[in-house]
RNA sequence: GGCGUGAUAGCCAAGUGGUAAGGCAAAGGUCUGCAAAACCUUUAUUCACCGGUUCAAAUCCGGUUCACGCCUCCA
């Protein structure tokens, strides 16, 4: 498949370190709070990612971590009079949660950086010794000027920058660019026993830390939102291959942000909504659906009403496969006739179209469209007539192929209880005789129970309102 | 100031040289005792604007306008 990779800012085929697997670094949250809708893409997404390369054959490993020690975090459990590993076990909790409902697959590893010092520590020592990093007043700071190859992942060279950018003036670092490995501990902070004294670890190294702890010095892919391009994807470059001597990720991937008219959904401009409220109003697989419509590289608006047509549609993939479901149960088990074989066919062709539109880059909104093409073949070939078993199994098994790989359309046929099925087997006698004043009213008595009826060629089909 | 995106119907959105996928919404129709769902039809001679290249451009080139992101914690 061909992934666009910010480094070289084009679309490259992905040919694997290790054959036949591939490796994935994800920039989890800062577990402070809970998250928000922006947050909630990139976990979608290269989640999405994996299930793809799953889906090809590679055996995949997903590390995603939890940055568990920051300011953030410092502050939030002053405020709440607890500890920071409180703050974090909580949030940690909670992202689960939201993730979860999202669709969202476990991690293989979800490492958290306070677990991590002593890798952290190591790292920073190599990167003194090559001589990329000095200690100044118990901090640590990695020396940008003095490693050449500061700025590629971002493409912006440390003198034009300088021009405009709001850069602190710090008197220990000896380049307002340089960036804190370690920070020294100030009066009530966590930290930890170091070279350099007590202190904690700077937020880029820890990403770099856990991913070649988990996937080698150099891995596959790393992947997060595009405002992680800088400084922190470049800051991680330097420390990594300062520290290693070898090229670090392969591939950078990263997501657009979601916007609120048309501005960056973002804690600091105030204007987010977090995934646990609108989990109040909506089944979050809408949401996951939402984010689907669109490549994950381009911004997208979030809105109510967008996510109701995201609801909307996927509904209409539901009623595809219940009604083929339904049909299921009372179709007849031969094989299959020449015409369901041509379907069972297109249910392949609908395949290998599927692969080819997330080959280009994840191309998921185009994706979908292979998969509401095949739904309406679904509806179109499977009413006519009385298919086989067999026929409604490939055309099943086609669009939970699909879906699957999308991490949509997951939820479990409802089963009927008891007391609805008598009212259903009522309307049925009352219709027999054409008592069709009672069958409306049984039929409203089923609706005040949650359930409505469907009248099909096959008998009356019974679905949750 | 530097770096980088994007502009496709009422809404969302694919489409990087060959004559505009798909979804939502809306309207009409078929089916139905009535519904629902489904299906069929209709809804962009046109892709921000102006030039250019080409037999051919939404797609390539130049310019203009507008919008957004990063350069500061940030997915």
């Amino acid at each position: 498949m061909k992934i666009y990779n910010t480094m070289t800012r084009q679309k490259e085929e992905l040919v694997p370190v290790h054959e036949g697997e591939v490796r994935i670094y994800a920039c989890g949250p800062t577990v402070y709070n809970f998250f928000h809708i922006g947050n909630a893409r990139p976990f979608i997404i290269f989640d999405t990612l994996r299930r793809y390369l799953t889906h090809k054959g590679y055996k995949v490993t997903f590390v995603q971590n939890f940055t568990d020690i920051d300011d953030k975090l410092i502050r939030r459990a002053e405020e709440e009079h607890t500890t920071v590993e409180a703050i974090a076990d909580h949030y940690i909790e909670e992202y689960f949660r939201d993730a979860d409902a999202l669709g969202v697959m476990r991690a293989d590893v979800h490492p958290r950086a306070t677990r991590h010092v002593g890798e952290i520590i190591r790292i920073i020592q190599k990167l003194i010794k090559n001589g990329y990093a000095y200690e100044a007043g118990g901090d640590v700071y990695f020396d940008t000027q003095a490693y050449p190859g500061y700025g590629k992942l971002s493409g912006q060279n440390l003198e034009d920058r300088e021009a405009g950018a709001r850069i602190e003036v710090d008197d220990v670092k000896r380049n307002p660019m340089d960036f804190a490995l370690w920070k020294a501990q100030k009066p009530g902070e966590p930290a930890w026993k170091s070279p350099w004294g007590m202190g904690r670890p700077g937020w880029h190294i820890e990403c770099s830390a856990m991913s070649m702890k988990y996937l080698g010095e150099t891995f596959d892919i790393h992947c997060g939102g595009v405002d992680l391009i800088f400084p922190h994807h470049e800051n991680e470059i330097a420390q990594s291959e300062g520290a290693t001597g070898k090229p670090f990720a392969k591939y950078w991937m990263h997501n657009g942000h979601i916007n609120v008219d048309n501005r960056k959904m973002s804690k600091s401009l105030g204007n987010f909504f977090t995934v646990r409220e609108i989990a109040a109003e909506y089944d979050l697989e809408a949401v996951r659906m939402f984010m689907l419509s669109a490549q994950y590289r381009s911004p997208i608006n979030f809105s109510r009403d967008l996510i109701e047509q995201a609801k909307a549609s996927l509904e209409r993939l539901y009623t595809a496969r219940n009604n083929a479901l339904f049909l299921l149960e009372s179709a007849p088990e031969r094989a299959m006739t020449p015409e369901e074989e041509a379907f069972a066919a297109r249910g392949r062709e609908a395949l290998a179209r599927f692969d080819e539109a997330m080959d280009d880059d994840l191309n998921t909104a185009d994706a979908l469209g292979v998969i509401f093409d095949w739904a309406r073949d679904m509806n179109v070939t499977l009413s006519a007539g009385a298919p086989s078993k067999a026929a409604i199994r490939a055309g099943l098994d086609a669009l939970g192929e699909m879906t699957g790989v999308l991490g949509i359309l997951t939820k479990k046929l409802d089963t009927t209880p008891e007391d609805v099925r008598s009212l259903v087997e009522a309307r049925q006698a009352a219709k027999k005789e054409r008592r069709f004043a009672d069958a409306d009213r049984i039929r409203g008595e089923v609706l005040a129970k949650g359930y409505v009826i469907e009248d099909t060629p096959a008998g009356p089909k019974v679905r949750k309102a």
